[in-house]
DNA sequence: CGCCATTAGTGGG
DNA sequence: CCCACTAATGGCG
């Protein structure tokens, strides 16, 4: 399909930050069982105590100690347990200032079936760049219509990346250029330029019930979650929740239609195509997001 | 009782 | 045929 793939990391001016909040970010998520302490994580990122605690602060929006609490197994099943809850919809649907859900990603979305996609003629032309983020480098691609892709990996599989998200999109021509898929990342991955009036436009391709399956992911909020069988109901189709577990394993655009936020009916987080570890970590940072609201 | 592992039923791709 | 599910079941502390 795609026969040189150069991928070119931008190196931002906060480079070396995203550096150390990754490497901060998956340790905690990878080694959250064996507790470890700001000592030790200082050590491995080889960054004093204090501003290592200063850093994570400001970027996660918690201490990594309590990156460390919300990051449990406990914490995951208490997500759930909130689900029940009907505690914000009301209020949104009649636009009064209920309890806020500042600190969201606003976007807006279009369906395209997989049949629309190729009865277009001609090939769809995406563009794509690597960005570096909180989660590790993220891929991203876009369309003159909006966003269609965000994929995840560590540094040196990009072009295995590359490959997982453009064979889904077979006939697409792939154009690399950071330039025009940077200011996605700067808006997903920075909370404060979180806006309800610039929301981003993301296009999704997929099948009808794929994207009712994402839609559904759309509508939950940022630091709670649901489960694959919640979301089989929702869209009327109870006893789907496997297929629906498969929809959302499909899903292109991860983080922003937030699949991480599906977790099995036990707490369990069950499984995530760009690793556990990641959905784990989006889960704490999330969390931290709610902290500094209101 | 709680915590696995196994199984059968399941709907969509 | 494959699967990022789940409720039911049985074994084992």
């Amino acid at each position: 399909m795609n026969m040189s793939v150069k991928p070119q990391v931008n190196i931002t001016p906060n480079g070396m930050d995203y550096e150390v909040i990754r490497k901060v970010i998956e340790l905690i998520s990878k080694e959250y069982q064996s507790q470890p302490s700001l000592e030790a994580i200082s050590h491995e990122v080889g960054l004093e105590q204090t501003k290592l605690q200063k850093l994570f602060t400001r970027w996660a929006g918690l201490s990594p100690k309590a990156f460390l609490q919300a990051v449990t197994i406990d914490h995951a099943k208490r997500l759930l347990a909130e689900e029940n809850l009907p505690l914000l919809e009301a209020s949104y649907e009649v636009g009064l200032s209920g309890p806020s859900r500042l600190h969201d990603l606003f976007v807006t979305h279009e369906a395209m079936s997989p049949g629309d996609f190729k009865s277009g003629g001609e090939a769809l032309e995406i563009k794509y760049g690597f960005h570096q983020c909180p989660f590790g480098i993220a891929l991203i691609m876009a369309t003159d219509r909006g966003m269609a892709g965000l994929a995840f990996c560590d540094p040196g599989e990009e072009v295995s990346a590359f490959e997982d998200m453009s064979n889904r999109w077979k006939r697409a021509r792939y154009v690399q250029d950071p330039n025009a898929t940077q200011s996605y990342a700067d808006q997903i991955f920075n909370p404060e330029k979180w806006q309800s009036d610039k929301p981003i436009q993301l296009v999704l391709i997929g099948t009808d019930f794929q994207v009712e399956v994402w839609q559904a992911l759309l509508d939950i909020p940022i630091g709670t979650a649901t489960t694959y069988s919640t979301i089989a109901d929702k869209i009327g189709r109870p006893k789907a929740s496997r297929a629906v577990g498969a929809a959302v394993g499909a899903n292109p655009i991860s983080f922003v239609v937030p699949c991480h936020r599906a977790l099995g009916k036990s707490g369990a987080l069950t499984g995530y195509h760009w690793g556990i570890t990641r959905k784990r970590a989006m889960l704490g940072w999330e969390c931290g997001m709610l902290e500094n609201g209101a």
